[in-house]
DNA sequence: TATGAATGAGTCTTCATTCAT
DNA sequence: TATGAATGAAGACTCATTCAT
């Protein structure tokens, strides 16, 4: 085990590297097909083994670039997560009204679900409890926090409803995580109108 | 394989029941264990051996009482989702105005959730697609007709907003979902009045 | 492990035996179950309770009469080959031709065959080396010596070709095992010509 | 399941082969250890980690050359069925007398039990009902109509007797099987001239 | 560096045997 | 005496991981 960041493992030197990225090519590829075969067959159910052939690399490649199938799933579970944070934080509208500020996170999660649904669905449609390590979970709370900050922030200004802020976040994120599902399981392409209402409706939810 | 519902396999008649039910507790002991390690480490991550284990049985005798691991988390899953319908639909105010059947909607599935956490994160907070049976998958839809029927009956009354009926269920049970899993997570013991609120905010969701 | 014949084990004393035979009963219900189901699925694939299913009797009670399953199938195979014996020996034309007493054994050997199908498989249809004790192997080589005497006496007399007697057995006891597997195989049931036709083919195969 | 002979699974291609052949030497160690144990205990008698054991490779590793215990023991019986009929077919005297032929089929059959004594007792002295599949069915009843021409043709042309050929090749190859148990149990070598005595034995049964 | 053949620990499941009733 | 529920050792098979090439 290495001391930090064990799941971290960034490729080897790579000495000649640049040119076609001969080498974090690989890397991407494993991680693109363990997302796909996590989102449809789960953890437990993906043999390590067709995520390199999916990935079309040898199965000892793997292990080159991650020490486990358990950090192989922790560093994707990480990856999403951050881009997520990412795409919640860039260029956020910090002095608008809560209702705008709203409307920009629900939107931004959609456009995230929308482009990517199987990183998405991998973070949020599954439970990782039991394989997930100390470092996910810290990444796992400062996505939450983030939420949570806004929560708060809104309900000091009176626009959003007095009520524990982790309560109103599992209502805000489980009526999302629900809308998603449902759409999945109906089969249904969201429109912008779907989100819109649906964000509509969430806003109720916390509205003062 | 049995020709009826191979999952049931109910325990050898055991004429001379009576005392301390020394046979049906036997099935009992296994799907309570089951129930606990399925909800801590999923379907596959649990070992039938220490299903056997924890429910201080031989791991030979699950067999006696389910026909495979499938089976078993097949009744789980059932057996769980026949309690809750059972307990949503036991005198439901049929002529009531929409608030109150939502109100009361509510209540029953927070009261079983606050009973029977196990069995409620079981059914709703795992995802169970690929091994779930179609027997399985029936009391499933049987389940979520029931909040349809509501939801689209209320909607003729006018007293539930205009949107797709699976959208809305999404949001509801989505949110109903997302506040059990912040309860767990953060710890938490739900009251009365936590759940007041939440249903509060999930009627918001979705009054007309 | 009895000293003596372990795989004996009378039935429990039966202190008050006779009247309806209950006890022997059960002993022969097991052997006849057993005897059916080795030769259709062989030893390794029949499970000691479906024995005693068909045999109408519990689990429990094989252990009564037999010592183990191997006791078992010892058992049965030494009653067979028993059964064959007796019905060699019985008033046995001790002074008539080679050829006559030839005829002999071949025509009680397939009437041995055709009253009683599935102990003739079972004995000499299947291999029983690995699980079969001293003796059973005992008994046997006294089914073989019966043979191997009429052999030995009638080359002296001239009436059976010099060679190794151990070898013509093969070639007789072959014989007629191939005959009767081509039946099964076939489909067929043997007439009393064929066992004739046979029986001639064997005898030139072995006179002098 | 692979389309085509699932049971021949080639061992992964080894494009740098060569020397000590180190590939398809694992597949042949499986064969033969698997054949032995086959022989000596039966099908259902041996353990897969015991013919792994004795092949000196990992249990697991049986199953990157066969799908599975029933595909090995089907390939094992093929692949010695097809080594027999190859031994007889090889330049058959095709316009000789029936008693050269007859002698020539004896030999050859002689010097493969003889030569490759596991794989005659496997594929003879055992029953193998349950577990073969079509085509190796298919492949013993290709080298039991080899036999059954010759003995059609020959009984056309008056030199065996007449008797339905399928009884007559049960006879023959009784009588064979029968001297090579009586060898094996005798614990005897065949000489060429104990295999030339027992084919003017079998000759004589079916002589016309 | 990349591979994939090999491995053996661990999985689900069966079944001979025991023993409380 | 007879039972059959219970058991746990053993079986077939899978798969995460290693290591020789």
């Amino acid at each position: 085990m290495n001391i930090h960041s064990s799941t971290q493992m960034t490729p080897p030197p790579a000495t000649a590297r640049a040119r076609t990225a001969p080498v974090a090519d690989k890397r991407e590829a494993i991680m693109t097909a363990a997302l796909e075969l996590f989102v449809e067959r789960g953890f437990f159910g993906t043999a390590v083994p067709e995520v390199a052939e999916r990935a079309h690399v040898g199965a000892g490649t793997i292990y080159r670039y991650f020490e486990s199938k358990e950090a192989l799933v922790n560093a994707l579970y990480r990856d999403q997560k951050m881009k997520m944070i990412s795409a919640l934080l860039t260029d956020f509208p910090a002095s608008a009204l809560a209702r705008e500020q709203f409307a920009t996170i629900w939107g931004r999660m959609a456009r995230f679900a929308d482009e990517n649904p199987n990183g998405f669905a991998f973070c949020e449609l599954h439970h990782h409890a039991s394989y997930l390590d100390a470092e996910s979970l810290a990444v796992e709370q400062r996505s939450t926090d983030l939420i949570i900050n806004f929560i708060e922030h809104s309900q000091r200004r009176g626009e959003i409803r007095k009520a524990p802020p982790y309560m109103l976040i599992g209502i805000v994120m489980g009526a999302f995580i629900g809308v998603v599902r449902w759409a999945r399981e109906q089969n249904i392409q969201m429109t912008p109108e779907h989100w819109a209402l649906a964000q509509q409706c969430a806003w109720e939810a916390i509205r003062s």
